[in-house]
DNA sequence: TGTTTTCGATACAATGTTGTATCCAGTTGT
DNA sequence: ACAACTGGATACAACATTGTATCGAAAACA
């Protein structure tokens, strides 16, 4: 005789869960279960299980809140890019105060904390998912470019002159944004440079001067 | 009566297959797939049969020619470095010609071919490995130091006073190094910029003047 | 040419992954 | 306090992926 088995277990669990989180704070803790999850083995090797079960939650608190992995991985990214630009606004506020303006900058860019390494390999997945994703590259581009206009304005506040070489300035910040990621780069390969004065210290002050010198 | 089904067809593929490809041509075939593949879907995008899809071959090749996908990876890491210091050495003998060496450089570099662009996606896929696997981390280092290395004596070749302050050779090669790999992203993200001139060509010379005179 | 060896192709089992349908505790509105 | 609803947890089915065992044709060797 066939049992029809009822399928659900008979609460056997006790289950002293009470308090069930906001709606919001599912969404954020997902997400940052997604950063550790992508963190440790990259946005195609982490499943959708494993980002889960990195946040605390089932699937179904996943399929509820986004369509799919990469739906996450944008609003992740989205988050991010937030917090950098408050960051960099903070930087604005702050360099125009210090006597070695590049020093403060690199300071607050470096972040040995490992919440910004961590940033800094999503960022690096985020890109390498740019370079073969049309929509992640929109995105990507639009972020980059808003981080681009944030550094001019701090430049600019810097070396007023900057203001009329626009060619120049374009460049400069192409070279700060190019050395930063590579710094950052080989800080993770090898923390033990952070001890080290950060490259963006110690060379965008001699091009800087070198490059308003000439205009 | 259970006729045991003989497992195999009985040939019904016509099958004009002649010629076996060699040993060592299988492997090479399977490591261009692989960097298609990686390129396409990233690491852990990227499935063995996939993989071996791109490079027209079946898993059992596969297989029999490496141990799992990390190992397939390694190999072709493996062989693009040989190709990398290779082009690091032929740089080294011309550049010693040229009357604007940084130019060369960074001409040389550069590689506006699609398989360099794919090179560099594969280069970063490999950092975001080593960032979380052990092995990986070893045999980038070691590279990289070779990168270094060589690069060293190139600067040493243009400016042989260098030789004498190591710290500052050093400091001036991951600076070359960050900013080459940042320009790389940026070319990658925006193929447009191949059109300017190279952040490397414009700034290296700045400031490795402005250094040496310090010496 | 005949024998042995090699190695790419195939079948298979075990496991992982994804998306959907369903259920029900906890929340919200009246 | 009661009813309706939200949304996280669970079950399930379809499919993908991996590694291994096996086969047999081409190579290598004699």
């Amino acid at each position: 005789m066939s049992q029809e088995e009822p399928r659900v277990i008979p609460s056997a669990t006790p289950k002293p869960r009470q308090r069930r989180p906001k709606r919001e704070e599912v969404r954020d803790r997902l997400i940052e279960g997604a950063m550790h999850a992508f963190a440790l083995k990259g946005f195609g090797g982490a499943s959708i299980d494993f980002i889960c079960a990195q946040a605390g939650f089932s699937r179904g608190a996943f399929y509820s809140n986004f369509d799919d992995k990469e739906a996450l991985f944008f609003a992740m990214y989205d988050q991010r890019i937030d917090r950098l630009y408050t960051r960099l606004g903070r930087i604005a506020e702050v360099v125009q105060a210090s006597d070695q303006p590049w020093q403060t900058i690199a300071d607050h860019l470096r972040a040995p904390d490992p919440d910004e390494l961590q940033w800094d390999i999503l960022n690096k997945e985020f890109i390498l998912h740019a370079l073969r994703n049309e929509a992640a590259q929109q995105r990507l581009r639009a972020s980059r470019q808003g981080s681009k206009e944030r550094l001019s304005e701090i430049l600019i506040s810097l070396e007023a002159k900057l203001a009329d070489h626009p060619e120049q300035l374009d460049q400069l910040c192409r070279f700060i944004i190019a050395l930063h990621e590579g710094e950052l780069t080989q800080l993770g390969l090898d923390p033990a440079l952070t001890a080290q004065t950060s490259l963006l210290a110690r060379f965008v002050p001699l091009v800087m001067s070198g490059m308003v010198e000439a205009l």
